[in-house]
DNA sequence: GGCTCCTAAGTGAGTACTTACTTACCGAAT
DNA sequence: ATTCGGTAAGTAAGTACTCACTTAGGAGCC
């Protein structure tokens, strides 16, 4: 394989597996750009530079296509892993029990991660809304986690009394609320940051210490 | 003009203003619910009971049909007006200064809102996901004014000493951030309220809580 | 009340084109 | 010579949109 990634001009010959990869490539940004019904099947295979007829040699049906992405999209993410499996200074910051490195942490990862695969989080909307099952797999497989692993660090630092009594899945939802909200603006919304222009960074910082005094045992009487 | 909105069995006549408005509403409908390429002239002229050239009747193409939807939810949302114009509760509570009233408020306001138009919801991520111009212009007519609002507040509590320095617009996606994370959940991924089930109180309650904690002047030092 | 007229609501059956999907066949490489 | 990547040219059903035409029902008259 000495060739990369679909060495191309189009029209030449590729492997069944290299263009069946192809038209993946090519469809899951056709996808998430104008969502399923606002893609046609002829678009993909001009786009790939095939016939409509090579789509249908690898998948039988425009639905089968879009599932194929749903799942490589699914075991793509699957493979990622969770960022506290995988991001270093965030294991690190779980060890140590420092409150601000984990916020940190994962919102950095996050936001970072959001907005470098627009599509994905574009795909991930259309699903949801044309109601079609990635979102929900995505749901279940990897945000209902998320959930379980801040809420599980917020109430082990509320035993430790550092944190005060509150339902840690608020607290949860209100962090990935900030994070969420920060990558839609930049990436959908706000794209050249008219309301505010900030570095991933230097949001991630601030949601830290937001949500962090938010949190805080110390409850500033007023 | 004794007969209710539309007092029709379908089939039944009406006036050309009546009929134009009930094409309108179930259009909305269903562009709201399958987007603009996943909504058919046919399926629009059927769900109104109306045959299709009824349609063009009224709205010379497709796309001009959209438009008026996007027109008419438009001015309906101005005529709503802003939260702080309307809610008295909430000009109470930035009369007196009552930092936690205000936030309880807007947060409380802004959710019941969003999840009562489950349908404007859903046609504004369709027509930013679409392209389609209904959320730039709500972006720069509503959003902006929020993050001018809500900000224009938390400059003058700094000024006053009891919030902390930090740039109030990071404080506005933060808390707008807890507030659509949680209206998103509860109409689009998790509508059973699988991963967190409160009432809107509740959650206008905690996040106003975390958002005033986290900016607040009195620092917990860790 | 009944009668006519006339506007405007309403339609059936089209048009030209696009859609997802198929079939019959080609030619390069193993 | 057979396999397999690839296509040209289909099909039937759908798409947005049009047009020649039909009817309901109110205004005005008797």
């Amino acid at each position: 394989m000495i060739k990369d990634l679909f060495n191309c001009e189009h029209g030449q010959r590729m492997t069944g597996d290299d263009r069946r990869k192809q038209i993946l490539q090519t469809a899951v940004h056709l996808f998430s750009t104008h969502g399923f019904s606002g893609t046609t099947t002829r678009k993909i295979a001009e786009a790939a530079g095939v016939s409509e007829a090579m789509v249908f040699k690898h998948f039988s049906t425009k639905e089968d296509l879009y599932g194929a992405i749903l799942h490589e999209k699914a075991c793509e993410e699957g493979s990622h892993r969770f960022p506290w499996d995988s991001n270093e200074p965030l294991k690190e910051a779980i060890k140590n029990k420092d409150d601000f490195g984990v916020f940190y942490h994962i919102a950095l990862h996050a936001m970072n991660k959001q907005q470098a695969d627009v599509g994905f989080m574009r795909l991930m909307f259309f699903s949801a809304l044309e109601d079609h099952d990635l979102a929900e797999r995505f749901f279940t497989e990897f945000v209902s986690k998320v959930y379980d692993f801040i809420g599980g660090y917020v109430a082990e630092r509320q035993k430790d009394g550092v944190m005060r009594e509150i339902n840690p899945r608020v607290v949860v939802r209100a962090f990935i609320g900030m994070i969420l909200h920060h990558s839609l603006n930049n990436i959908l919304w706000d794209k050249k940051q008219t309301l505010l222009k900030i570095t991933n960074e230097e949001a991630a910082k601030n949601f830290a210490e937001i949500i962090l005094h938010g949190v805080s045992i110390n409850d500033p009487a007023n």
